[in-house]
DNA sequence: ACGCCGTGTTCTGTATACATTGTGTATCCC
DNA sequence: GGGATACACAATGTATACAGAACACGGCGT
């Protein structure tokens, strides 16, 4: 509006991103911070002067947030932003939980090959590593998560089924489903060190069910291995309003409490 | 290009649908019916060409058409169809079966209104019917087939769980794995009918475990429920080429062959 | 003859103008 | 005074023009 020139783009600040990546990135931000309150309408226009791209790529970018779930559609045109019920978030680990479930129940049944069975006993070793320490500053929790996420993408690796992963993927695009989704929050907890040696357990537990192609039993792990995620969800909502770090849980400002 | 005028869109033909959806359905339908053949890539423009609509319905359309799984983005732009091999479909058989089998627990976990259980009856009790002739038509065949899709409709209801109802129904997506997916091709095989009365059965016993509360049968018998569409799978690709309805289960040009 | 570089074409990404539809408000009639 | 209708505005759906990038083809050089 300012500029009838063709827009110059000057690589507007640092972001590198090649486009619509950035109003994708952008806009999920917005809505996770809570600068989009959940339940709120979205307009293509508002957008567009927010940040100051085109509605053709904010177009896309909603339309990606909608597959996501973050927004929702309106049956004529626009979006709401999406708001979630505690149960909401149960299920989504829940689903999490199966999925995983039946990946880790696929791997043994059909084999993992060696390669990535070696890599998952590295990486585990490494978190014992990281879990050495009696106490855990917040670069070993740090160290922990990126750990953590890395194993389960080797469970998932194992399985060898792009189909379901890919279904797995699309549920992760929930911001609370993710496999360590409330670790952070509850990093300051006194009881947090002792969770993540519980969940390293369940860690190697699978992987030798895994390895002893006892497919029952990796499924079963795996299940019970997302609930400590529920536990951590409920101790967050339930416990007293605690100091969390700004930026460690931002989706939950999309939760309604009831 | 032929009109400078505003496009007239004199309801074009018979379809009366708004616009970026006739495109959506059109592409899916080309895609179906191979006529765009798996592992080819898909240029917009060709597509326009072809649709006659403009580029941004048709990107629209491509983006869904990526987020169900019939196509692949590329790179750096453009989409090719996605082809399927038969562990793919397995995998998405498997995967709906585990969905179905988490949403059923949950009914029975959580208790399903009783509106719902006396629907589930009902529906039911009419496939009975439909399955009381000796010799079953295409007409009852067509009937058990939306008999079909309502009880298991019914079972998602009863779940109460929109997050994973949701991501079951993108599963869904792919053609392969609809809960009545190769019914339909077995239609005139002679152990037919009895595959059916088969999965009545299931469906029986599945709405009384739920009705019992007795969450883990729930699940393991609609676990077991799915892979009749394994075994419908099976005999459709392992038996000499049969005769099929024309359009009864067009994704079959889909599948890769080894 | 083979490889590299330059140019041309064709694609996607982006911006924007136009059309259409839905909604909100104001006014008029009952 | 209340309700219904009509008009106006705003937001989405659609079409298209423009720019940038990638790929392919051909020519030139070694």
């Amino acid at each position: 509006m300012e500029t009838l020139t063709p827009n110059p783009v000057v690589n507007e600040g640092t972001t590198p991103e090649s486009a619509q990546v950035r109003a994708l990135l952008q806009l999920r931000e917005l809505i996770l911070s809570g600068e989009l309150a959940g339940g709120s309408r979205i307009a293509e226009l508002a957008i567009v002067e927010r940040l100051g791209v085109s509605r053709t790529p904010i177009r896309a970018a909603l339309m990606r947030l909608e597959q996501e779930g973050l927004l929702q559609a309106l049956p004529n045109g626009g979006y709401v932003v999406q708001t979630f019920s505690e149960r909401d978030i149960a299920d989504a680990i829940e689903l999490r939980g199966t999925l995983e479930g039946l990946l880790a129940r696929l791997a043994a049944e059909r084999g993992a090959p060696g390669v990535v069975l070696a890599e998952s006993r590295q990486c585990l070793d490494r978190i014992d590593a990281v879990l050495a320490t009696p106490a855990l500053d917040d670069e070993g929790f740090s160290a922990y998560v990126t750990l953590n996420s890395q194993f389960h993408s080797l469970i998932w690796e194992m399985a060898d089924s792009p189909t379901i992963t890919r279904q797995l993927e699309k549920v992760l695009s929930l911001p609370f489903a993710s496999p360590s989704g409330f670790v952070v929050v509850q990093a300051h907890s006194s009881r947090a060190r002792d969770m993540l040696v519980v969940a390293q357990d369940q860690h190697r537990q699978v992987l030798e069910a895994i390895e002893q192609r006892e497919g029952a039993r990796a499924e079963a792990i795996m299940r019970e291995h997302s609930r400590l995620a529920q536990r951590n969800l409920q101790d967050v909502l339930n416990g007293p309003a605690r100091v969390l770090a700004p930026g460690s849980m931002p989706a939950l400002k999309l939760i309604r409490r009831r």
